[in-house]
DNA sequence: CAGTGGTCTAGACCACAGA
DNA sequence: CTGTGGTCTAGACCACTGC
């Protein structure tokens, strides 16, 4: 192998190692650790760190004294770095775009003072936004988001709150949602043009950066006709 | 350490790290990997991989140069053995319980003909159930599971389909939701005690096993008042 | 500078699957 | 029996933090 011409050994292995899966069927067999050690002419060890790491990825699974293999579970490649409401929008197969962006400061809601671990008259970016797919308006949402945390937030025109994060240099590891169905009330039926009473998935949103912290809270209210939420978990 | 009591010295240090950060306050550090390494008389490489698996349940982060330290993130200590809407009842703080079972066997019907990878006329168990919380109906569950993944389905009143596809020696590894909002049908509001029109949290939910097949999918109907979907996800 | 975690090596023995 | 992955060792050097 050729050192340090880009990144560590077992990244290296491990992009080495997507190229080659990509066009296996599932369940086709990946060369063994070994195979790939002496072909790499690494240790184990190394190899073992990459195929871990894909293990992981759900891209390879492993059976003690049989091999490795690609799994044959779907993988969205795209998805590393697409946004919360616009990837799953995405995942419908809809085109979003985000429009009637308005941005300005306010206080905190109580409801999410604890969660943001703020206090209480903290002031915060208050984030306003519709959705929408081929014109038609499928989602409102008003995010908050510390102005500690983010002196001087900027948002462009169809960019995603975490585009927008990402280039204040945060970047948010690890996301939780809270969804519920519930009846579409006066303003949602007006902006979303539904009648009052139509199907409404509500979910918010907390977005935390790696070492844990809360950057965010997000609270979108999305027609139920087209939209789905996908999640994905490991038991 | 005292060797070959109690499976692999990885997964003793890991149980006795998880003792050890539980009483921690957030960002407290935790020792570092040489300290641990002799204080068992392991090799560093030992305490590594306890310490991976760790990082990667969000227990602890990592710093590099600095050290390692508790996470802050709140970690449902309980779910690794959960169910499906069970655990997710219980997130809620309700006391679930499961009624009215019915077992017969079915047809799998079309739409989901294609997600389990199964001939359309292939025989699959049909599981029909009623979540109830404190008594009160929340939820309307039906479940088809392949019978030729599972010969003969057994399941206990009270036992969850996890726990019953367990039993028969089949582990699901990762599951998918696919959620959305509703209004209640008739038999929707009959049988959950609410009005037609009603907002029903609608989750269709695959399982999977180890090597990525599916083993069943569940669609259940859910009250939107009291239960919300709770969702972590890694960016 | 010492201490931390990140990467890597070259071995070793074990458990398990399959011919 | 061979070949696979699972665990483990005892080193090494590097990058980074904080004093």
């Amino acid at each position: 192998m050729i050192r340090r011409t880009d990144g560590t050994l077992y990244h290296q292995i491990k992009q080495w190692l997507r190229g080659e899966i990509e066009h296996l069927p599932p369940d086709a067999p990946i060369p063994s650790e070994l195979s790939i050690a002496k072909q790499f002419g690494v240790s184990r060890g190394t190899v073992r760190q990459a195929i871990a790491d894909l293990v992981h990825e759900q891209l390879i699974y492993r059976i003690q004294g049989k091999g490795s293999f690609k799994s044959p579970v779907a993988v969205n490649h795209t998805s590393a770095h697409m946004d919360g409401l616009t990837r799953q929008l995405m995942d419908c197969g809809l085109q979003p775009s985000i429009t009637d962006i308005a941005l300005d400061t306010a206080v905190l809601p109580e409801p999410y003072v604890e969660p943001l671990q703020l206090a209480a008259d903290a002031p915060v970016w208050r984030l306003q936004r519709v959705w929408r797919a081929s014109g038609r308006p499928i989602s409102l949402g008003v995010a908050y988001i510390p102005q500690g945390a983010v002196p001087g937030l900027h948002i462009e025109a169809g960019q995603s709150l975490l585009q927008a994060l990402s280039a204040q240099g945060i970047t948010i590891a690890r996301a939780e949602s809270y969804s519920r169905a519930v009846l579409a009330d006066a303003l949602c039926a007006e902006q979303l043009q539904v009648p009052v009473g139509a199907a409404i998935l509500q979910m918010t949103y907390y977005g935390y950066t790696a070492d844990g912290r809360p950057a965010f809270v997000e609270v979108t209210r999305t027609v139920g006709e087209h939209y789905v939420l996908h999640v994905t978990q490991q038991l």
